[in-house]
DNA sequence: AGAATTACCTGAGCGC
DNA sequence: TGCGCTCAGGTAATTC
């Protein structure tokens, strides 16, 4: 499932290959995603040129001029990027077919991704204005978790995992973060000290940054921008070893999430 | 306002 | 082999 990492290897790879290209055909073969795709998009892109692409949380932004196309993979969504003409296979939902005769297409099993237009400033976009700061830039910062956090009763990890609290921050990083924060993940949100909130907030961007660099828990392959897992410390790994103590690991739920920890490191 | 729950969706894995 | 069940989980929407 893309997180964080894997959406900003993507942008940096679709932005290498995209960026001064323009749109010739989008085709929508299921339109039908969590959010409807706007059909207009057809008639819309064709001649706007692809200035660039950034990212907002998981959310990638393709600045269009006129307007921007957003997109959210949700949980099963990947874009694959081939060179010419492809037959599209199950799950193929969208073509976006360019000058230079790239094809960008948006594959989605269970449809749990966002394809949207919008005109004007795109962190004024709904989806996006209530999101909050991004977790790879000063912006998360210890004072911020700590201030954010006072008073609130939920459990650290489904708190770091809201959106508008921290962009972009699923379960799987969650987990990882407050592992290597030592922090355990029920413990409820305002209970953590200032001290404790400046380790989370490092080890958030550590435990992005780190994925980023090793090509992410997915790497980004010749023709097509695909996803292979990492090692992950904590995640998965409910019941085996932990890597720092070896006592073995907690496996619960909480937010009905899959939540894993160490009770001897993380308290 | 904050917390908790539901809806959306399909493939994989499992027991029988 | 196949049926039915559970699980995976991002996030918007809904309810309490």
């Amino acid at each position: 499932m893309p997180e964080l990492p894997e959406v900003e290897v993507t942008r940096r790879r679709l932005e290498r290959e995209l960026a001064g290209k323009s749109f010739t055909q989008v085709v929508l073969r299921v339109t039908k995603l969590r959010l409807p795709v706007p059909p207009e998009l057809a008639t819309i892109l064709p001649g706007l040129m692809v200035r660039g692409i950034e990212r907002r949380g998981k959310y990638l932004l393709f600045d269009c001029g006129s307007g921007w196309l957003l997109m959210h993979l949700g949980m099963t969504g990947f874009l694959q990027l081939h060179r010419g003409a492809a037959p599209p296979g199950k799950h193929d939902h969208l073509d976006f077919i360019f000058n230079d005769g790239q094809l960008l297409r948006y594959h989605d099993p269970r449809k749990f991704g966002t394809v949207s237009w919008f005109t004007g400033d795109p962190l004024r976009h709904p989806l996006l204005a209530e999101i909050g700061p991004e977790p790879l830039t000063a912006a998360l910062s210890g004072a911020y978790l700590f201030e954010a956090a006072s008073k609130r009763k939920v459990a650290i990890k489904q708190f770091i995992m809201d959106s508008s609290v921290v962009a972009g921050v699923g379960n799987i990083y969650a987990n990882e973060a407050l592992f290597r924060a030592r922090i355990r993940p029920d413990r409820a949100a305002g209970t953590l000290t200032i001290h404790e909130c400046a380790e989370l907030a490092a080890d958030i961007r550590t435990v992005l940054e780190e994925s980023i660099g090793e090509g992410s828990t997915y790497r980004v392959a010749e023709e097509t921008v695909a996803y292979y897992p990492l090692a992950l410390k904590v995640y998965g790994r409910g019941g085996k070893p932990c890597p720092a103590c070896g006592a073995i690991l907690d496996e619960t739920r909480l937010g009905n999430r899959s939540t894993v920890f160490c009770s001897t490191c993380q308290k």
